[in-house]
DNA sequence: CACAATTAAATTGCACACAATTTAATTGCC
DNA sequence: GGCAATTAAATTGTGTGCAATTTAATTGTG
């Protein structure tokens, strides 16, 4: 059996694009967690570094550029801005003073209580079940993994 | 049969997050781009509208912002830069000067032909089969107007 | 120990995204 | 026809993303 081949113009067409369907997509996301996030005084990225020190405090820029994929140049403005929130703290690791550790301050790690009710407020905009959420969360993982590899 | 539940503490994990696979795998399609477009000249938004206007040329700002799922605040200054560029046109419609009708010049309606390599080389860097991608690409599709909805 | 190479953040500059506002043109309603 | 309401772009301001460069600290090698 041969593999399906489109022609050049059907390839180029906007809706059979995966890198369109997911940029659109994600930005779908964010004016979904927009609303939800202003109440806790978060944007986007924010939020998604926040998940990152609710899971593990204390780390350094690199190793929340690694979790995000992100580089230093957008999360030092970004941390700072959390820094000025209140919300965490940045200080130069006293064992290497090239790294900087981010640390939730009491207000940061109490944050986390407002931010659980996200999850369902996300999951029934979807109208997805959580099984089919957590599959297509998999599939799109991988998809980028095989694409940063 | 129960509905899966999560525990909060779960639900809030980066990795448990569909809108972070969707954001990091977008931003690593953006990326897996760029070097292909930067030798046609174009950003990763500029190469998405060029895909509208190739599929259907002189809309205006309004119909490739419903198309995009973009405002005027995004598509003015970036099809400012595609004029600069001599790609495309930018003209006031004489029906209702409030419109301003956007067209492709020789150059833009040339350029195709050389971005009609990209869905290939994408196709290539997923590791999937056209039959996957496309499959893919209708989930999240249909997920974005869930969404918006 | 000196010093080149490496590493970690920060900085700079450019291009998005998008909310909110402004400007200009058209429509609707009387 | 006059004028408020609506519509289409453009503008303004804030916050990302990221390449490229800079600054500062550490490591590796002789």
């Amino acid at each position: 059996m041969n593999t399906p081949r489109l022609s050049s113009d059907q390839a180029l067409q906007l809706d059979h694009q995966l890198c369109f369907a997911l940029y659109s997509a994600s930005l779908a996301m964010t004016k979904l967690y927009k609303p939800l996030l202003e109440e806790l005084g978060l944007t986007y990225p924010q939020y998604l570094a926040m998940l990152v020190l609710w899971e593990t405090d204390g780390v350094t820029v690199s190793e929340l550029g690694e979790r995000l994929h992100l580089d230093s140049g957008t999360l030092t403005p970004l941390l700072k801005r959390l820094e000025a929130a209140e919300l965490v703290t940045r200080l130069r690791d006293v064992e290497d003073e090239r790294r900087v550790l981010i640390r939730l301050t009491a207000a940061g790690r109490k944050l986390k209580t407002r931010a659980a009710r996200l999850p369902g407020c996300v999951l029934q905009a979807t109208q997805c079940d959580v099984s089919e959420v957590m599959a297509l969360t998999q599939q799109v993982q991988a998809l980028r993994d095989r694409l940063i590899a």
